[in-house]
DNA sequence: GCTTGCCCTAGAGTTAACTCTAAGGGTTAC
DNA sequence: GTAACCCTTAGAGTTAACTCTAGGGCAAGC
């Protein structure tokens, strides 16, 4: 089982290496070994469970909130209901992000008409109704 | 033709009366007209306005870049051109959040899968190779 | 043995987007 | 006329999530 160093973890997940340091100071990455001199040992499973880090900040969770699913992770099977709510909750979060994006996707392709039949015409006119407008 | 208060304008949109103060003074807002007073009074076409600033945040755009395109908007039809390659661009940018989305909601789903079985099995074990995972 | 290049920590600095406070003005209700 | 409740501004404060700096350690190559 190979181990990679921080700045391999950090090109590997496009992470900086600031930001990894950051999240083992807030308490993301207490499963993390180190060397007698403490330089951080990251394994595949540690790799595996950054992902997940990435994956719940992608839903919009806050670092805190991560921080108590983690926290519940190394708590071990008593934790298992808050674990199984929490990412049923994430789904409909997501779910919910997905009809957002279509509405807003909706909006821009609107706009995409709007504006090149404005440019076909050479001019905005031919929308408008009078004085400027943010259309 | 009605107008709103800011007020008004703050509870249809959903955002508070010192976030709409904000993005007027960014100059998000050159177009709302004021009383003798100084009060705003904002028109059905302002609260448009909003409505295609608050889509454009949506996709993430930063303020200062909304900026421009209410530049844009302001300086006419020399500029419609930029407001055509803004808005295909956001169309791509919606794109690539709906895959990410897409990709977010496929690790969600199968950690629900997951943890279900792990609920049912009354542990993790089931799942498990070795010692404590972030799984 | 010394330079290069990686690693470490603590803590300060940055940025965006609000969010609020202080001090004050205008309008309506009694 | 005065209280209640809007509105205004300038500018300070907050928060999250980094991002960086200073000062130092270790290990390999010449």
């Amino acid at each position: 089982m190979s181990t990679y160093s921080i700045s391999e973890v950090a090109k590997e997940l496009n992470l900086s290496v600031y930001t990894l340091r950051y999240y083992d100071k807030e308490g993301l990455m207490p499963f993390i070994e180190r060397t007698e001199s403490g330089t951080r040992l990251f394994k595949d499973s540690d790799i595996a469970a950054l992902k997940i880090i990435e994956c719940l900040k992608a839903t919009g969770m806050p670092i805190k909130e991560i921080k108590h699913f983690i926290d519940w992770c190394t708590d071990g099977d008593s934790t298992l209901q808050n674990r199984f709510d929490m990412f049923m909750e994430r789904k409909a979060i997501v779910n919910a992000q997905m009809e957002e994006l279509k509405k807003t996707m909706e909006i821009i392709e609107h706009k995409c008409l709007y504006y090149q039949t404005a440019l076909e015409a050479g001019t905005e006119d031919i929308h408008k109704t009078g004085k400027i407008e943010i259309s």
